[in-house]
Parts: C-alpha cells; sequence; structure tokens
DNA sequence: CGGAATCCCATCAGATACTG
DNA sequence: CAGTATCTGATGGGATTCCG
C-alpha cells in the first residue's frame, strides 16, 4: 500500500515537480555555478576562471537564468572598467543543500556506475 | 575560513562530482523513470502508460542507459507474447532520496521562482 | 572588464514505420 | 508486446568577433 507514497512526492502531479526542478537546473552549467557562487559573490571574470571549461556565452547565459529565477542576485557598479559581481540569493542558497546530498550521491556510486559500464559494454555480442 | 568547505564536495574536484552526477540524470527522462519504477518491477508497456508523453523510443534509450550504469535490472521472459519487466537495483533505490531531496526544493521554491520570473519579464526595458 | 551578436555543429528528442 | 530503424526538427553549446 505505501508503496508508492514517497514516490508520489516526486511524480504524483505527474511529474511537474520533478520536470520542474531538471528544467531549471539541469543543464551543463547551472550546478556548478551556484556551487562556485556559494564562496560567496564573485565577479564575472572570477567565475569565469574558477568554473574550469565554461565559455563567456555559456556564462553569461548561465547567470542571466539564475537571476531571472531569483537563485542569484546581479550588482553592476558604475566604474571604470566596469564591475559586476554576482551572488546567491537566499533561495540561491538553500539550493546548496539538496545539492550536496546528490553529489554526495554521484560520489559514494561513480565507482560502482563505471563497473557496470564497463561490464555492459565487454558483455557478450 | 571554512566558507568554501563544504562547497569542496560538490566542486573540490573542479566540479566532476557534479559533472557525473548531471551526466547521468539530467536528461529529460531519467529521473521520472527512476521514480516510477520505485513503485517495483514494471513492464515495458505499463511504464510507458506511466509517464505521460515519453515516446517509445525515449523510453527505450532511456532504460539502456540506466541499465548499462547499473541502476535498473532487465529480464525478459522466454514467452509469447514477450514479456520484459523492469525494476530498480539496490542502487537505483538509493538514488530515490537525494532526488527526493531535490524535488522537495523544486516544489518548495516552485511558486518563488515563477514570481521571480515574471518579475523578470516585466521589468523595464 | 563584462558582456552581446553571430555562426556553426553536435546531440537530443519527437514522429512514423516496421519487426521478431 | 517490446522493441528497432530512419528521418527530421529543436535545442545546447563552442568559437569567434565586436562593443561600451
Amino acid at each position: 500500500m505505501a508503496r508508492y507514497e514517497h514516490t508520489c512526492t516526486i511524480r504524483g502531479d505527474g511529474g511537474r515537480a520533478i520536470r520542474a526542478v531538471l528544467d531549471r537546473i539541469c543543464d551543463k552549467w547551472t550546478m556548478l555555478v551556484v556551487a562556485t557562487l556559494d564562496g560567496g559573490h564573485m565577479r564575472f571574470g572570477e567565475l569565469h576562471r574558477h568554473i574550469p571549461g565554461i565559455s563567456q556565452r555559456m556564462l553569461t547565459l548561465t547567470l542571466r537564468k539564475l537571476e531571472r529565477d531569483g537563485l542569484v542576485s546581479r550588482t553592476a557598479y558604475a566604474e571604470v572598467p566596469p564591475r559586476v559581481e554576482y551572488a546567491l540569493t537566499a533561495m540561491g542558497r538553500s539550493l546548496i543543500p539538496p545539492a550536496l546530498t546528490l553529489a554526495g550521491w554521484a560520489i559514494e556510486n561513480n565507482a560502482a556506475i563505471e563497473e557496470s559500464r564497463a561490464r555492459y559494454d565487454d558483455r557478450p555480442r
């Protein structure tokens, strides 16, 4: 009976909740940017240096999306040269613990998954 | 000082851990399939009916990937008509709690995010 | 410095048709 | 029933160039 009990939290609405979170954070860079900003406010270039592999374009797009969603605040200072600082909002910070939970799972199971893949790919046929 | 302390869990390896989990579960259907299988073993057609919007093709691809990663087991019975049952492995089940944590965050903050988006899109300019 | 604009390609994912 | 094969359009994301 209670078999589907807690599952309903994740897809009781036909998957709308989980779809919402996936649409929000499941691109290549969002989680990484949020995690990086957890260290405090940071400038654009600083972020760029701290996130290996990200392009200027994708950093901009990711930050805009996060700003739009209210997870990141953007503060531009009227200076020359320009200075722009990004920081997590309270809601942005609240995403860190759930993200850590998931990251923890990834670390714990990474080896097992790699093994499984190797086995699958080496299987006869 | 410990400002970056727990962040290192999420991206201390240059983001490899979080990248691994993202690459694994962050497509359109994986989480939904895992969540649906949490109810117990299920046949292909059953899954297809329980996941609104998924195409046969994407269900197949998603299940193959999950099987390869060792999160889902596939059992084919030599019958006519054919019967194939899918179920979560122990590792697959262990993904549910972290997923729930994230889904919970999504539900709690969904409204606030929608509001933020509306405000952002209505802003002057 | 912090972007915006453009071009281009690779992958994702839907629709449809066919099969053991 | 449980897939596979193929085609096609949509999206994601990198490289490059230009600008206030």
